[in-house]
Formats: structure tokens, C-alpha cells, sequence
DNA sequence: CTGGGGAAGGGGCCC
DNA sequence: CGGGCCCCTTCCCCA
């Protein structure tokens, strides 16, 4: 016979000695704060804890001190109160750094919540996004992760059964189980195409199509140095399963056995790695570190495969600001003052700007007249209009401020027919055609 | 088949 | 912390 309540009784026994300090025979140093806990159970939730104590398990008599500086104090409250409640206080400002340090910690089941947790919001904010993309850059600065209260309050709303979320043995099946399904959050396992990495992939594949247009390489989304090559290889369509995907990263939380932040550090010396920099970011989905959390959020678009900078003249979706800014100067803007042709330096005088479909480059004059003047489209207006294609976005940062590039924001600025937003075969795509997504 | 050029995309880092 | 620049690598296209 078994009595279902009796594991969640137990767990909050232990929470309650906890509090209490009633038995704590571990404690851990975080930035200064000291957090009480039991060996046993950080011993089982944390495959970090697991390696430590295990070498300190000699030494039981006395009490273990650990030592971190790779996290905040907030944030391991947040790991502490899941060990020892199996509720997970999710919030879009601190879902980085708690997967950086379930990571750390070798905590498979938080980096998989703290996975979900990112792809959901950045799917979800997608759309969001692009709706307010021109209103203000605050709304696209939240990335899409500020949606806190949804996600913790499920998390603690669903505190019914902490149970078994302490045994590493059960890997993510458990945990992603009801509270999944509860909130629509399918499991990691049962996630496919409707995912944000395959719907990236889906868009990908059908801009591919545009005829007008070269695009993306099939190794787009894992343009990751660390992951590149596996992903191409793994799948023929480049594309790494979900479960793929899980497999690699808890097959790289086993091996790094959680020692990026101090190589060598003495693990038998009750103290854990202290001697690294502060702060640092370590990627879920690789080995990489970074450290600024910004650039992790920013590294971790490579993974996700989010896109949120749409070229308003092509259509093709960049991750990063500055890409999307670079391809417009290169591909729309004809920004470069060089002859396409002959690769001489040019300028207003000496060269013209050629159009075709939404590319523009220029041509020398001598090139201009050996290919015929007839045959391309010369850009005659380039120089005359002053026209948005954002209904007059005064704020565009298209803007290239010197008196020199005036005539190339006007180019791109013309509002010439040839501008348009591409058409693709794209439910995702029909839709920020829609709203008109902007180039910021 | 191969090498060069262009474009994309990732990381570091400054402002 | 975001924006943006620089540098580098990778990939694709084309001659």
C-alpha cells in the first residue's frame, strides 16, 4: 500500500528543518549570504552536489561549507526553494540566470523548465513584438521574457505534488508532466514542430522559396561554433530534434561535471569554485560562457533560432540588430561606394545606384555605360524622395547622419514600388506583413 | 573541381 | 543593458 502524500509530507518536513535549521549539515556561501541546507537532499537534486559530497562523504561528522560566486543570492533561493519544494519561481528577469546556475549545479530538470520557459516566452512574444516593434524600443527590449507572473504563478499555483522532483533518476518525464499540461506547456518530449526552433525552420524553408531573393544557408539556426557541425550532421534537414536537442545537452551536463567556472578548483576542500570572475553566463545549450548577461541573451537567440529583426525591404528575419542593419546597408542601401562591377570607388558623380527588386548597388559610370545604360534600372529618384516606408518613422535608425549617406537613406527611404515586403509562403510571415513590422 | 568574393552570422567589447 | 562596431569564420555562388 502507499500513501501518495506521504513523499510531498516528507519533502515539506524537510523544507519546514530547513527553515528551521534543525538538522542542516551543509552550508553554502553565496555572495556573502549563507544558506542552511541538507547534504542528503542536495546531495539528491544536484548532480554538482552529488559529486561533491560523494568525495566528502567520508568526512560525514562534519558539516560541509560551499562557496559560490557564479550566481546571485537570488538566484540560488530560487534553486534552494525548488530542491526543497519542487516549485519553481520563474520570472523573465531571472529565467537566465537560473538556468546558468541549474547548470552549474548539473540540475537537468530546471535547465529543461528554464529551456521551456524561454522558447514559450520568445514564441509567444514573437508576434507581440513585432506588433510594438515600432512604437517604442522598450517593448522589444523585453525580449519576450518579462511575462513573470504567468510562469511562476503556475509554477507555485502547481505545488500539489512536489514529489519526486528531487530524483535526478526521473530525468524531465516527471517534471514536465502535469504542470505541462496544465499550463500548455507540453513536455520537452512531446514538443515538435509548433516550437519555435521548428517553426524557424518552417519559415526558413519556405523564404528559401522567394525567388527573389538569396537567403539563408541551411546552417542558419546552429551557426553555433560548438553545435554546428553535429546539428548538420545529426538530422538531414539541419534541423536537431527536441529530443535531440535534450539528449545533447544532458549528455553535455554529464560530461562537464559542472567545472567551467574553476578548472582544478579543490573540490576536497569543503570549498567550491570561487576563483573564477564573477558573474559569468554559461550557455544551457553549450559550453560556451559568457559575461554579460546580455550577450547571453544574445548568444541564446542562436539556439532558439528567434528571429525578432525583420527586414522591412526583404523580409528575411535576423537575429541581431546589427546584422539587419549591416545586410540593409550592403543589400538595400547600396551603401557600399564601390562599382559592383569593376570594384573601383565611386561616388554620386562618378556612379549611379542600380535596382534590382529590392538589391541596389552602384555602378561606375564607365560600367554603367558598357552594360547599357537601357538594360538596368537606374535609381533615378534615389536622390528626390523623402518618403518612409513606415508611414514617416522619424525615429528610423536607418538614418546614417553624415551628409554623405543622405542620398542612400533616401534610396532606401523612396518608397518606390520595388520596395516591397517579400511574400512568402509563411503563415508567420502573412502576419507581420500584417502589422507591418519596422525597421528600427 | 577550385579559388575568390560576397553575405550571413557569431563573439568580444566599447560606448 | 542595449546598440553598435569590429573581427572572424562559414557558407554559397560564380567564374
Amino acid at each position: 500500500m502507499e500513501i501518495s502524500s506521504h513523499q510531498s509530507q516528507l519533502l515539506q518536513q524537510l523544507n519546514e528543518q530547513r527553515r528551521q535549521d534543525v538538522f542542516c549539515d551543509c552550508s553554502i556561501l553565496v555572495e556573502g549570504k549563507v544558506f542552511k541546507a541538507h547534504r542528503n537532499v542536495l546531495f539528491a537534486s544536484s548532480g554538482y552536489f552529488k559529486m561533491l559530497l560523494s568525495q566528502n562523504s567520508k568526512e560525514t561528522s562534519q558539516p560541509t561549507t560551499a562557496t559560490f560566486q557564479a550566481f546571485s543570492p537570488d538566484t540560488f533561493t530560487v534553486i534552494l526553494d525548488f530542491v526543497y519544494s519542487g516549485k519553481l519561481s520563474l520570472t523573465g528577469q531571472n529565467v537566465i540566470e537560473v538556468m546558468s546556475a541549474a547548470s552549474f549545479l548539473q540540475m537537468t530538470d530546471v535547465i529543461s523548465v528554464c529551456k521551456t520557459f524561454i522558447k514559450s516566452s520568445l514564441d509567444i512574444s514573437e508576434k507581440e513584438k513585432d506588433r510594438y516593434f515600432s512604437l517604442s524600443d522598450k517593448d522589444a527590449n523585453s525580449n519576450g521574457i518579462e511575462r513573470s507572473s504567468f510562469y511562476s504563478s503556475g509554477w507555485q499555483e502547481e505545488g500539489g505534488s512536489p514529489h519526486s522532483r528531487l530524483s535526478p533518476d526521473q530525468g524531465t518525464g516527471v517534471i514536465s508532466g502535469k504542470s505541462w499540461n496544465k499550463y500548455n506547456y507540453p513536455p520537452v518530449s512531446q514538443r515538435n514542430t509548433q516550437q519555435p526552433l521548428a517553426k524557424h525552420e518552417q519559415r526558413r524553408d519556405s523564404i528559401k522559396k522567394s525567388k527573389h531573393l538569396r537567403l539563408s544557408q541551411p546552417s542558419e539556426i546552429a551557426h553555433c561554433k560548438s553545435s554546428k557541425r553535429d546539428a548538420r550532421t545529426s538530422d538531414s534537414s539541419s534541423h536537431v530534434s527536441q529530443s535531440e536537442e535534450q539528449a545533447q545537452i544532458d549528455a553535455e551536463v554529464e560530461s562537464t561535471v559542472g567545472f567551467q567556472y574553476g578548472q582544478g578548483s579543490e573540490v576536497t576542500s569543503r570549498s567550491f569554485p570561487d576563483d573564477l570572475p564573477r558573474m559569468r553566463f554559461k550557455c544551457p545549450y553549450c559550453t560556451h560562457v559568457v559575461k554579460r548577461k546580455a550577450d547571453l541573451k544574445r548568444h541564446l537567440r542562436c539556439h532558439t533560432g528567434e528571429r525578432p529583426y525583420p527586414c522591412q525591404a526583404c523580409g528575411k528575419r535576423f537575429s541581431r540588430l546589427d546584422h539587419l542593419s549591416s545586410h540593409f546597408r550592403t543589400i538595400h542601401q547600396a551603401c557600399k561606394l564601390i562599382c559592383r562591377k569593376c570594384k573601383r570607388h565611386v561616388t554620386d558623380l562618378t556612379g549611379q545606384v542600380v535596382q534590382e527588386g529590392t538589391r541596389r548597388y552602384r555602378l561606375c559610370n564607365e560600367c554603367l555605360a558598357e552594360v547599357g545604360i537601357d538594360s538596368l534600372p537606374i535609381d533615378l529618384e534615389a536622390e528626390q524622395h523623402l518618403m518612409s516606408p513606415s508611414d514617416g518613422d522619424k525615429d528610423s535608425r536607418w538614418h546614417l547622419s553624415e551628409d554623405e549617406n543622405r542620398s542612400y537613406v533616401e534610396i532606401v527611404e523612396d518608397g518606390s514600388a520595388d520596395l516591397v515586403i517579400q511574400q512568402v509562403d509563411d503563415s508567420e510571415e502573412e502576419e507581420e506583413k500584417e502589422i507591418k513590422p519596422n525597421i528600427r
